[in-house]
RNA sequence: GGGCCCGUAGCUCAGAUGGAUAGAGCAUCUGCCUUCUAAGCAGAGGGUCGCACGUUCGAAUCGUGCCGGGCCUACCA
């Protein structure tokens, strides 16, 4: 609605300066006015105009306010201050708009990827792996609900020196052959990616100790990639468990992947040949003949000076490819890989079953043949790598050969969604036990690090908010079954999670705290799922269904037959989900997609016929504050667009919550179920209902459901 | 040395496109449960927006220079 009439406000006044002035601005700013009662859109333009046109911005905006006369859907414009245009609604028609509007998904065209998750397969998950994948999980939730067709990539390094590492643990640390690990990993006492989390880091301390060891370390990571041999094979077992154990992991927070290609299959399928051929070719690559790179292949790396501008001498800043030794480096490896997911590689790979979530998506993997009637990946319009900001100069480099092999719009396409890491405060690190330098004490935080077995593990982070959820739970709700419970408890615990993780910009380092991050009040999710539980009850105490209360005027498109795509089976809570699950996208992408630019959300056809809401006086919107909570639901749609231009979530999430704020304050200063007034009660109704569906839609998007009761 | 990011209330953070009196949460203090659930609401205190110049009718926001902190800058991944 909001996005809707501020586009058309614009259009009017642009059209009003070329006839009144015969000027044209490049950019019509609309802001909101301080208060409601002013109106619901400001317009700065007449301090801007007031130099070109020689006149004081007061009559300028006088001028202006004559000039647009009546605009469909506006009530009236005023001039404000110095020389502001404020431009209030018909709220009664713009609230018709509201209740109509819902998530509508326009016909399609290209297909996105989104990569997230990717975490070397060699320890359990801790946080920071869950702030990559909640952010990534969440993005494609919102690029889905504009109706984008996604597919989600989880990238798995199955071959790279972090699993070397723990394969070498096994072999040399702990003489483990192929039937002990096979015992580990099945072992029901200690989930496996925790038993190497610990090895990991006892290996990294043996390196440590004796500089000798690391060359078992190469060793070890030489006989990885090259397949056949007794490590290849403990490598290829440890790294498909942890996978499977990430994969469950992320599955409890409702996080699901369509593909996982595997490094193994880059080299065995040979991927980087064609790209080097394609790299030498375009001369994108050059052989370095002197300097401390003599010997080998490199780049020109982003940003700096072309050759003519260079100092005397080799390029010392160019970027290493190929190794002196013929080997080829990790940015290398990237960029063929990069030149399938466009489809510029001419390879593929090969594609087979690997997991079978419970709602029966399945997941595919990388393989060096296929099994039949596989589906593809690769050949996309746009990519979304979530990684964090410390990579951005490989994916820099990347970027760079993309666009050096001629490819400019998918080096325009290409898009490295970074976020900051997350740290434990000195504080929580001392909590946990671990020994804290006095140096890191004085820090603000300290960086997360698998190497030093140092940080929190995502399943005991989820696992301490659960019980924390169950126990409030279990005394408020005595007389719900125990599964019922629990099941409302680890929505309770997911919602707290996602949000925490969400409500951050990315830019910001998330100095993690146990107290913050295990609370239920204030900003936090569970209060927003409060606030729907609220709003619920006071339709179940009506004997009324919000929904069809809501659906007798429009119906969401999105919420009849969208299956979330976790159930409460997929998190071993039983049968009988009492979550609200009108607000999960569904999980099957369909075949169409539009351009995310377009708008997410479309009025519904106006011929439905109105019902009980027909009943609804709208007069009653001439309460200010009543009437900023419709404008605010009305203003998703704009959110939406926002977070998926900007690349930030967390509006999404800040969004969520003051709707929620506002609500809460509606419901304490307006006793619904008491009204006597029998117009002013239903109009009370629609509000919430209004209210209720757009923070169950804002949850949805952020992977957060809504318990039926809190 | 070069690149990127951060610096806003005691703490943790919002303040997109420059716009009307700088906002939340936590913490502290004071009220509010016989009401649709207090995981809530209302109120109070708390600010040289790191510093200095500059651009502008207007700067927390843009530019330059400092100060403080973080990350990256490997023939690691």
């Amino acid at each position: 609605m909001y996005l809707e009439l501020q586009q058309q406000l614009i259009v009017h006044v642009r059209d009003l300066l070329k006839r009144q002035y015969d000027l044209e601005l490049p950019r019509i700013v609309v802001d909101q006015p301080p208060d409601i009662h002013l109106g619901e859109y400001a317009l700065p333009l007449s301090f801007e105009l007031a130099k070109k046109l020689r006149k004081p911005p007061r009559k300028i905006a006088e001028e202006i306010v004559a000039g647009l006369g009546q605009i469909s859907g506006f009530e009236k414009f005023e001039v404000a201050g110095a020389g502001y245009i404020n431009a209030k609604l018909n709220r009664a028609q713009a609230a018709k708009l509201i209740l109509q509007e819902s998530l509508g998904k326009t016909a399609g065209s290209e297909k996105i990827l989104v990569e997230h998750t990717s975490i070397n397969p060699n320890k359990a998950a801790h946080i920071g792996h869950l702030r990559n994948a909640i952010l990534g999980d969440t993005f494609v939730r919102l690029l889905r609900a504009s109706g984008a067709h996604v597919d989600v990539q989880n990238y798995i390094d199955n071959t790279g020196v972090q699993v070397a590492d723990v394969v070498a643990g096994f072999i040399h640390l702990e003489k483990k052959g192929k039937a002990e690990i096979e015992r580990l990993i099945h072992d029901p006492a200690r989930p496996f990616d925790y038993y190497c989390w610990d090895l990991y880091a006892r290996v990294s301390q043996w390196y440590e100790e004796n500089k000798e060891n690391t060359k078992i370390r190469l060793q070890v990571l030489h006989e990885i990639e090259q397949g056949g041999n007794e490590a290849a094979e403990i490598g290829e077992i440890v790294s498909t468990a942890i996978l499977r154990r990430h994969l469950e992991t992320m599955q409890r927070l409702g996080i699901q992947y369509d593909f996982l290609p595997r490094e193994s299959e880059i080299l065995h399928l040979h991927f980087w040949d064609l790209a080097f051929e394609q790299m030498k070719q375009k001369g994108v690559l050059y052989f370095e003949t002197e300097g401390k790179n003599k010997g080998c292949w490199v780049m020109r790396r982003a940003g700096s000076k072309p050759a003519e501008q260079q100092p005397e001498g080799p390029d010392e800043d160019a970027k290493v490819i190929v190794r002196s030794n013929g080997t080829v480096t990790y940015v290398g490896k990237d960029i063929a890989y990069h030149l399938w997911k466009f489809g510029l590689l001419g390879r593929d790979f090969g594609y087979k079953h690997f997991y079978r979530y419970p709602d029966n998506h399945q997941v595919w993997i990388s393989a060096e043949s296929s099994e039949p009637e596989h589906p593809r990946f690769g050949g996309v319009h746009a990519i979304y790598n979530v990684i964090d900001s410390r990579q951005s100069d490989p994916q820099n480099n990347v970027i760079e050969a993309i666009r050096g092999l001629g490819n400019e719009e998918q080096a325009e396409n290409y898009h490295h969604f970074s976020y900051e890491m997350v740290a434990l405060t000195p504080g929580c690190a001392v909590e946990l036990g671990y020994d804290v330098s006095e140096e890191d004490r004085k820090r603000a935080y300290i960086e997360v690090s698998g190497r030093k077995g140092f940080g929190v593990k995502a399943d005991d982070l989820l696992d301490a908010l659960i019980t924390a959820a169950q126990k409030e739970v279990d005394s408020r709700h005595p007389e719900l079954s125990e599964s019922e419970r629990r099941n409302i408890a680890s929505q309770i615990a997911i919602g707290a999670l996602r949000y925490f993780m969400l409500k951050f910009t990315k830019t910001s380092v998330i100095a993690f705290d146990f107290k913050e991050a295990l609370s239920f009040e204030g900003e936090t999710g569970p209060y927003v799922q409060y606030a729907i539980v609220r709003a619920t009850n006071i339709f179940r105490k009506a004997g009324l269904d919000p929904d069809q209360f809501l659906s007798s005027n429009a119906k969401p498109s999105w919420s009849s037959n969208a299956k979330p795509s976790w159930s409460a089976a997929a998190l071993g809570c039983g049968e009988n989900s009492s979550q609200v699950n009108e607000n999960l996208p569904n999980g099957n992408p369909e075949p169409s997609a539009p351009k995310v630019e377009e708008r997410a959300f479309m009025p519904v056809s106006q011929e439905k016929k109105e019902g009980a809401l027909a009943l609804v006086d709208f007069l009653f919107l001439d309460d200010d504050e009543i009437w900023q909570l419709w404008l605010t639901a009305g203003q998703l749609s704009s959110i939406v667009q926002q977070s998926i231009i900007t690349l930030e979530p967390a509006y999404i999430a800040k969004f969520a919550f003051q709707l929620a704020q506002q609500f809460n304050n509606f419901y304490h200063k307006h006793h619904i179920l008491t009204e006597t007034d029998e117009a002013r009660k239903q109009f009370l109704l629609a509000t919430a209902a209004v209210v209720r569906r757009v923070l169950i839609q804002s949850l949805g998007l952020m992977g957060i459901s809504s318990p039926a009761v809190m």
